[in-house]
RNA sequence: GGUCGGUUGGCCGAGUGGCUAGGCAGUGGUCUGCAAAACCAUCUACGGCGGUUCAAAUCCGCCACCGACCUCCA
């Protein structure tokens, strides 16, 4: 196993080891989302897996600056020349300004990283923010020679671009295949090609999101942003480039066109790719409508789930599965997420009480726990294996749990490996798999009435008065508060 | 049609040549006034057929089924 970091690498598709450009700094861009609607599960499974990189990036002391991006303009809704700013049209449906929707749909998607507890990046920069940037760049695609102008529209030449360089490089395609099996879109006679796209489009008043620029009035082109972006914050070569897997064609691969187009380089050094999300076997998209909205999720808001879920459920049960591979949600698995999930949570809170006690070193189990915690780091460095370290970290909970079975105190193991073992498992639960502690409302005033209640019902079952004693159990877990009679004598409660 | 990926025990889900993944559920036990939690034990599979190998879930071939991408999508 791994002792220094290993990135499965799409463009490669090999596992590599990670070697930043520029350590100690490491640049990550991620592609964002497109504000023209709510975020759906989906989209928080990818931004979570990215997450996940930039937490553990930050853990091995990498000074990481963390891109992504907004993407406010640019994305064609239907073909590529009748099509309309995805921004655009949706402002006409619902009567807004466009920068009213990218606001509302820009809240709502912080809302749910900050519920999600997914961190911030460095950087989040908007597309319209950066319209000068991107005509510069169709400037420099222009001027090598890999770009051509009809009608105030900019296309770029992917027929020229692999003569000299490899189109397709990233996703595998061969471009005499596209050019046969593509499907046949209509108005497409301003290009030369039908595998060219546009990096600049013409847009007349009609349009309500337009810009000046050297060809016209218009707007910038799907995939231009991210590499205007990502080079602007990050240089014309940066370490990591993430996305889902849906991005990768024609997305990703136009990116790398237009950025070696442009300056001559290759963007990026690893490219990654997340796997999608699924319901019921199909993936969920907006485009399917299929999609379930974590606000839906954490209210149980939807016909097709049995209960609410917490924003660490779906977290944790995210992570479960490794970050490259499909998920299929399902209320079961949301279910077994939700007791696993407790169980790890609980062993974290026992830890933190247990009382060291030195005594005779038992060797195995001192081995034992060395290893549990060194495969914690191991795991995540084998490609960010997030499944693999939440299972070495089951099996600190079963250690934690035997000492707390067995006197109630922590023996038998050095100081020094009881306190790797605390460190270890707070660590990784709180910081690098970013599973945070859940509350629900004041705390500090919950606390004071449970005492009293637990108190009264000790008192009952000091007296062999059962009644009573169930009677407060019962009605407690009617409000969905479990008592638990703990074999050291204490009385605890939990949320369930 | 083209390209790529998947098919693992009751369910979810790791795993690329030999060593128990893990979780949830189930079963038996310990503990408990009873529960709950926890612990111990148990159940232990790799789509089908063929091949390579001392050894295959893991490599190769064929077949079946499922999915993604090829058009905006995380």
């Amino acid at each position: 196993m791994p002792d220094q970091l290993h990135i499965y690498n799409s463009l490669t598709r090999k596992k590599e080891l990670f070697e930043p450009l520029n350590p100690p700094h490491v640049g990550l861009y991620v592609c964002g989302p497109t504000v023209y609607s709510d975020v759906h599960l989906g989209n928080v499974r990818s931004f979570l897996s990215f997450d996940i990189v930039y937490r553990y990036l930050c853990h091995l002391g990498y000074k990481v600056r963390y891109v992504r991006n907004i993407t406010d303009v640019g994305h064609l809704v239907d073909d590529a020349d009748e099509g309309e700013d995805k921004i655009a049209k949706k402002a006409r449906l619902e009567a807004l300004e466009p920068m009213e929707i990218v606001q509302k749909y820009t809240n709502g998607f912080h809302k749910i990283m900050r519920l999600m507890n997914i961190i911030d990046p460095s950087i989040e920069p908007q597309a319209t923010g950066h319209i000068i940037d991107q005509i510069e760049m169709v400037k420099r695609i222009i001027d090598n020679g890999f770009a051509y102008e009809v009608n105030g529209s900019v296309y770029f030449d992917v027929e020229k671009y692999s003569q000299q360089y490899h189109y397709g490089e990233l996703s595998g395609r061969v471009i005499e295949d596209m050019q046969e099996s593509g499907r046949d879109l209509d108005s497409q006679d301003e290009k030369r090609n039908k595998i060219d796209f546009a990096i600049w489009k013409n847009a007349d008043a009609s349009h309500i999101m337009r810009w000046p620029s050297p060809w016209g009035d218009g707007f910038p082109g799907w995939h231009l942003e991210c590499s205007v972006m990502s080079t602007k914050y990050l240089g014309k070569t940066f370490d990591i480039h993430g996305g889902g897997m849906d991005l990768k064609f024609p997305h990703h691969e136009c990116e790398i066109a237009q950025s070696v187009a442009a300056d001559g380089t290759a963007p990026v050094k690893y490219w990654m790719h997340g796997g999608m999300l699924n319901f019921e076997g199909k993936k969920m998209s907006k485009s399917l409508g299929n999609s379930i909205l974590p606000e839906e999720m954490i209210n149980g808001d939807s016909p097709l789930l049995d209960k609410p879920y917490s924003p660490m459920t779906i977290r944790f049960l995210m992570l479960q599965t490794h970050y490259a591979s499909e998920i299929d949600f399902s209320n079961k698995a949301l279910q077994d997420a939700e007791k696993a999930l407790r169980r790890l949570t609980n062993a974290l809170k026992t830890v933190e009480k247990l009382p060291f006690v030195e005594g005779k070193i038992d060797e195995e189990k001192e081995t034992t726990i060395k290893a549990l915690c060194h495969e914690c780091s191991e795991h995540m460095n084998d490609d960010f294996n997030t499944a693999k370290t939440i299972a070495a970290l089951f099996g600190l909970a079963t250690q934690i749990n035997t000492f707390k079975d067995a006197g109630g105190k922590v023996t038998g193991i050095s100081n020094d490996t009881f306190e790797l073992l605390k460190s270890t498992y707070a660590t990784f639960i709180l910081e690098v798999l970013g599973l945070k502690e859940e509350s629900t409302g004041d705390q500090s005033v919950l606390n004071d009435v449970m005492s009293i209640l637990i108190d009264i019902r000790n008192t009952a079952r000091a007296q062999k008065d059962w009644a009573t004693s169930d009677t407060i159990r019962n009605r407690l877990s009617e409000a969905n508060i479990i008592i638990n009679d703990n074999k050291d004598g204490q009385t605890t409660f939990e949320i369930g």
